[in-house]
RNA sequence: GUGGGUGUAGCUCAGCCGGAUAGAGCGCCAGGUUGUGGCCCUGGAGGCCGAGGGUUCGAACCCCUUCACUCACCCCA
């Protein structure tokens, strides 16, 4: 005998869960699709040398690759982006480019809380539109789906690459250095002000006046944006990228979306290298889960598949995170069945007529099943309460004998005997 | 990659300083109700106490090793 093991941070997705993770997917495709997105898949294999370097030095270690039987260095994909910006790269697409893209990534991470080895992004780009309406579209989309989804408690946390860079320039810190900048801002909310900035220091990031600017612009409490929108708008980097955050505030208000939904935050820096504008993350307030989406522009990174360079910009959720979130708050009924009706079978002479009873009320609609033996009433009707099956029609000889059916409402425990032409009408009304 | 925690029935767990046939609740199966689920009652099945080694008269319990799971850090969805 083996031993049933699936690795690490690799999971089954049973029925019960499968249901709830189906409902999500479809949930959001339906609103991508609403704002003009089309679906696109890729394999979950590509050539390493794609993949590798485009995550910075941290990402790259995640990447699970592996040499196929030709000796060629292959990996699983790491996300949705790089691998989209390789089709971007190898086919003439219409421009702007708008595609959805809900598929699983693989990371070798080590697994924790709402954190896997194999998980699902549902990934949405515009390529080719360098207008920060494309990004603010994103963000329209993130709000449409959180609230499809029934969220409430979440908050959009928007900043710039533009800005930061503009700030790091400011504080004269080398582009080299940046990315260390970053990570130390990152941490603002999570470990506080005093932890930051011995952070830039032990980096040895703060030299001359810096200090003193980041004391007072950055980490002095207060509306710490608004300070170092002030300090960087004389830059023309930095004033794009303020710019930009304008237009998009104009945009999500336009589109109805609540100011108390979505923050601009100087500390928000994300981990990604490639991004070059705008900057996302959702992060939601009651199970402590980290983000559950994330994106932002990233306008240099098809030009290194392509020499003709293109402007994109994308967000991506995470699925697990959401369904984390969604199990823990019972935002979602849990079902283990899809069956509307249960035919019984109650002796084996009568087979035939349950057979043929269950095939009619398949026709008129409903998901119908047959129970598969012939066993006692009292078993089947346990099978469908368990379930939560909410129909069940008795076949028994005194109904069969003249065309006709108990049927039960298994809600109410209600039951009466019909003629079997007029049970699809009565299912109907009682599942209404 | 670094550091904690936990492994006992299908699930959630109890089992005090080592002591006899290893327990509970839930679930499952059967019966009470020979054509009726949920509630109730009765009974039943189901455990190499994660694995290996050691200490001991005696180990689920103590020690060592190992594996698995889990949480946190780093980073991220």
């Amino acid at each position: 005998m083996i031993e049933p093991q699936i690795p690490k941070g690799f999971r089954d997705f049973l029925p019960q869960q499968m249901m709830l993770r189906r409902d999500i997917m479809r949930t959001m495709s339906a609103v991508f699709e609403r704002y003009g997105f089309v679906p696109l898949d890729t394999p979950c294999l590509e050539y390493a040398r794609t993949l590798e370097g485009k995550y910075g030095e941290e990402g790259d270690k995640l990447i699970y690759r592996f040499e196929d039987r030709g000796g060629r260095a292959v990996a699983l994909r790491y996300d949705l982006t790089i691998p989209l910006a390789r089709v971007a790269a190898m086919y003439q697409l219409p421009r702007p480019f708008k595609r959805y893209q809900i598929a699983p990534v693989w990371r070798a991470d080590k697994p924790q809380k709402g954190r896997f080895r194999e998980f699902y992004q549902c990934d949405i780009d515009i390529i080719g539109e360098s207008s920060a309406c494309a990004d603010a579209e994103l963000l329209c989309v993130a709000h449409a789906v959180l609230q499809a989804l029934g969220f409430d408690n979440y908050l959009i946390r928007i900043n710039n690459r533009k800005i930061l860079n503009a700030l790091a320039e400011r504080l004269g810190i080398d582009t080299a250095r940046i990315p260390g900048f970053l990570r130390a801002l990152d941490k603002l909310d999570k470990t506080g002000p005093g932890a930051v900035l011995r952070d830039m220091q032990a980096q040895g990031l703060l030299t001359g006046d810096a200090e003193r600017i980041v004391r007072e612009h950055l980490l002095a409490g207060g509306d710490n944006f608004e300070a170092v929108a002030a300090l960087v708008s004389g830059s023309e980097t930095g004033a794009a990228g303020l710019a930009e955050l304008d237009l998009i505030a104009r945009v999500l208000s336009a589109d109805g979306v609540d100011g108390s939904y979505y923050k601009r935050d100087i500390s928000l820096a994300r981990g990604l290298d490639y991004y070059t504008g705008p900057i996302f993350e959702v992060v939601v307030t009651e199970p402590r889960i980290g983000s559950i989406l994330g994106g932002g522009r990233y306008d240099g990174l098809i030009g290194l598949f392509t020499k003709q360079s293109m402007p994109a910009t994308g967000i991506s959720f995470g699925l697990e995170r959401l369904v984390t979130v969604m199990e823990e708050l019972g935002m979602h009924a849990q079902t283990n069945s899809l069956t509307q009706v249960l035919v019984t079978q109650f002796s084996d002479g009568l087979l035939e007529d349950g057979v043929r009873l269950a095939a009619r009320l398949r026709q008129s609609g409903f998901n119908t099943e047959l129970y598969p033996a012939p066993d006692k009433l009292k078993k089947q009707l346990s099978y469908a309460a368990a379930r939560g099956i909410p129909a069940v029609v008795v076949l028994g000889p005194d109904e069969a004998r003249d065309e006709r059916a108990t049927l039960k409402n298994m809600l109410t425990g209600d039951q009466a005997v019909l003629e079997q032409q007029h049970l699809a009408e009565a299912i109907r009304t009682m599942l209404s």
